[in-house]
DNA sequence: GATGTGATGTCACTTGATGACATGAACCGT
DNA sequence: ACGGTTCATGTCATCAAGTGACATCACATC
């Protein structure tokens, strides 16, 4: 959510986000991008791990805004409360621009490695909810599972918010969408 | 769980687990395991598309037996319930050999680039486990939810399985990391 | 003005992955 | 037995991702 003018590695993502929108993802160069970007490859690689995570800038900030959320939580609620609220803030934050978001969206659908990536990313965050539920004072098993059910409810409704099927605030599709697995699992 | 002697496919699964294991993943050359295969380097990529893919050749298995399992659920039941006993099949399928798959895991877990291989391999049988629940007249957010929450209770059961906490039948393990996970959502 | 620090460029190299073509063995119908 | 087809593999060439080593330039600090 915040702008990018300046440095390389700005440069390099709006060059990179353009480029695998153009030609797709495969078809792009690294050479490519760092031209476009007005550096070298090599340059390209010290600010990116590899060509995947240039897409994945912003996670660190949702993650931290999660961790805080869990760790602000109201003393004595229990796992699903606790995951609950910190769902409503990253409702919150992902539910900013929708056509960007839609946008990403798309060029992470199209592309296998692209989603792979994706997905470990939400592994990682699950793993870190799941040590934050543990640190309030949650049974291992609970937290994991109680984690996990989070990043299923994070990742299903973002996918319906992003899909356009359902028009609302995002914090309220996941609401619902948690509401509805308590439902299923019942 | 099919022996593998004469073929190179079989030969350089072999090959490949071995390596793996010697002297890692990311140490370990696509040329070295053909090599010890006794064929090309050339000719592994004939046989799996990348270099990960040689340590999942057995998933298509898993899925069939999953997909064969939610057809055949008596008719009537509930989501969970299908769920459930597809998850019953899959845990006798792979809980038969736990020294394996704490080897195969061992590989996995040292590696990002092999985790991120599984989850999208977790996530497509996900995917079809959804398309199979929608098949049986379940409507698709229900189906989608479902089959999501019995791909998590896969993935924390196994790991919970395959890590010698948990020393029994798979498939009970199974059975409990559902009861958990019905009991945190509630 | 010297000196150090950080970001970048340049070069060389390894490795994963793919396309094009050749070869050789097994198989099949006549 | 023969000629042809098919399939698996080898060979060669090539591209692109990623990394290490070293040079360079700008800028800040003393």
């Amino acid at each position: 959510m915040v702008r990018w003018e300046p440095g390389a590695a700005g440069r390099l993502r709006e060059a990179a986000m353009e480029l695998y929108v153009e030609r797709g993802f495969e078809q792009t160069t690294v050479a490519e991008i760092a031209q476009r970007a007005g550096v070298t490859a090599r340059t390209f690689f010290r600010h990116f791990a590899d060509k995947r995570e240039v897409l994945f800038a912003g996670s660190e900030d949702l993650a931290g805004a999660l961790m805080r959320a869990i760790v602000e939580a109201p003393a004595g609620a229990g796992p699903m409360a606790v995951v609950a609220a910190a769902l409503d803030v990253g409702g919150g934050l992902l539910g900013q621009d929708r056509e960007r978001s839609r946008h990403r969206q798309l060029i992470i659908r199209a592309n296998p490695e692209l989603q792979e990536r994706e997905l470990i990313k939400l592994a990682r965050l699950g793993d870190r909810l799941a040590e934050g539920l543990r640190a309030r004072g949650i049974a291992p098993r609970e937290a994991v599972l109680a984690a996990e059910a989070g990043i299923l409810v994070l990742r299903v409704a973002f996918e319906s918010w992003v899909s356009g099927t359902d028009q609302g605030d995002l914090r309220v599709i996941m609401a619902e969408t948690l509401a509805a697995l308590r439902t299923v699992t019942a």
